[in-house]
DNA sequence: TCTAAAGTAT
């Protein structure tokens, strides 16, 4: 960059300049825009400063962002909103507690909590911080100055509800919304996908098309309903306006298609959507044709799949990998599925999570090697899971295998105490030997953790 | 000239 020193830049240049470089990402752009800010001693502008703090925030310095808010001469709640993004942003450096006292502070120099504030608090609110009801409280008491239903505001009060699997509050929320955009729409289709009323979600995702255009994020979101309800029409009608609508040419929705397509049964046509050559192939749309293939038993299919995807130089993630080594299982293919295992550290940059290795587990187990399995297990590189162990629990049921099957569900009553259905199954592997005072003891454990017997649990 | 929201692969 370089600068005619007879033209000095004014404070709305330099606020250009600023989001220029937050757009380019490069916080050594930003930092020199910064400098020129301090020489032409724009500093005290508040407008300017909060830019040259969302910069900050864009180029992922929390220390540059923190030092500017600090050495503000004057601040107004974009400053603020912009301190508070930056520890939602950067996860590590998130205290609850701090958030919350900025808040509070916030109030106490009487600067305003506005829509945008809130609607920056909001999605923070997962279980561990359990401030969402507050700030909803927070919203209704200050309904007129806020403008309660705000369309921004009301979206994450409805992404944060569905969140806490109260899609009901956030249906009150969407009702009483004055004006709702096709955010709005998405959050509650999506919250009645993720709290399981698809049939719904797909209700709503017709009536919404009278009132708003479709884009692209609303229908990849409405696909896994499709795919839920095995609602290969549906699934195929949305593909169609996506093609009218020239949607077709982007990745994210393409990986969406194929995925539906995949769980709706239709591999021809996942195939047919991956292979289109207008749009560019990445991780996600290979791990999805991998994967559905690796449902469908086509395990080779899956696994040819899996190194074309390496001879293009896309480099698969640990979700690939789970994909084609259940694939392998599914196919009885396990030497191929322990090579790729064994090769994913070395070839690939992969570390094996622990899902990876239930995979493992769970294809050692199919093909009747439970000692294997076992071994597996004590020898896996991470902490095995309730799903390692149930997988280890499934294949001795298969296999009609007592004595592991008695190991699976002791580690699995060790992992989740709370939960009854591990006691019932090792009770049940005791009852079939007949050591009924075995049985007795589990029931007492049950009891004295307060647990029951599932309802439905007939056969125990 | 400043700040906020919805999505896809296990």
């Amino acid at each position: 960059m370089c600068r005619n020193e007879e033209i000095s830049p004014d404070n709305y240049t330099l606020a250009t300049l600023s989001k220029v470089s937050s757009e380019i990402g490069d916080v050594r752009i930003g930092e020199t825009v910064h400098c020129w800010i301090i020489k032409t001693g724009f500093v005290s502008d508040t407008v300017l400063m909060n830019s040259v703090m969302a910069m900050y925030l864009k180029c992922g310095s929390f220390r540059g962002l923190r030092e500017v808010f600090d050495k503000m001469p004057q601040r107004n709640s974009a400053s603020w909103n912009v301190l508070i993004s930056g520890f939602s942003v950067f996860n590590s450096c998130m205290i609850y507690e701090d958030v919350w006292m900025l808040v509070k502070q916030m109030q106490k120099e009487s600067v305003r909590l506005d829509a945008y504030t809130i609607s920056t608090l909001l999605p923070m609110c997962d279980g561990k911080w359990n401030y969402g009801r507050e700030i909803h409280c927070f919203i209704v008491k200050n309904e007129s100055a806020l403008d309660y239903l705000d369309v921004h505001v009301g979206s994450c009060l409805i992404d944060m509800y569905s969140k806490r699997k109260n899609v009901t509050l956030g249906r009150r929320v969407f009702d009483r919304m004055k004006c709702r955009n096709i955010v709005a729409w998405t959050a509650i289709i999506m919250s009645y996908i993720q709290n399981g009323d698809c049939e719904e979600a797909l209700a709503l995702f017709q009536r919404m098309q009278f009132k708003v255009e479709p884009n692209r994020v609303s229908l990849i979101s409405v696909l896994p309903a499709c795919s839920s309800l095995n609602s290969l029409m549906g699934g195929k009608q949305i593909h169609g306006f996506a093609i009218r609508n020239e949607f077709n040419h982007q990745v994210s929705l393409n990986n969406a298609l194929i995925d539906m397509y995949c769980k709706c049964g239709d591999l021809s046509y996942a195939k047919r959507v991956f292979d289109n050559d207008a749009y560019c192939k990445d991780e996600i749309s290979w791990s999805s044709i991998i994967a559905g293939y690796g449902l469908h038993g086509k395990g080779n299919e899956a696994v040819s799949l899996f190194n074309g995807m390496l001879q293009m130089g896309i480099k698969p993630n640990s979700i690939t990998l789970v994909g084609v080594i259940s694939g392998c299982g599914r196919s009885g293919l396990v030497k191929e599925g322990l090579n790729i295992y064994n090769s994913a550290v070395t070839l690939y940059g992969i570390s094996p999570t622990v899902e990876a290795c239930a995979c493992v587990v769970d294809m050692l187990g199919r093909a009747g090697q439970l000692d294997r399995a076992l071994e597996f297990i004590n020898s896996m590189p991470v902490k095995p899971s309730p799903s390692v162990w149930g997988a280890l629990f499934g294949a001795s049921v298969l296999h009609e295998n007592l004595e592991m099957r008695e190991i699976a569900c002791k580690f699995l009553i060790q992992l989740e105490p709370e939960n009854s259905s591990n006691y019932i199954s090792l009770s049940n592997v005791y009852a079939s030997s007949g050591r009924w005072d075995v049985v007795a003891e589990l029931r007492n454990r049950m009891k004295s953790r307060g647990l029951r017997k599932l309802p439905g649990c007939s056969w125990v």
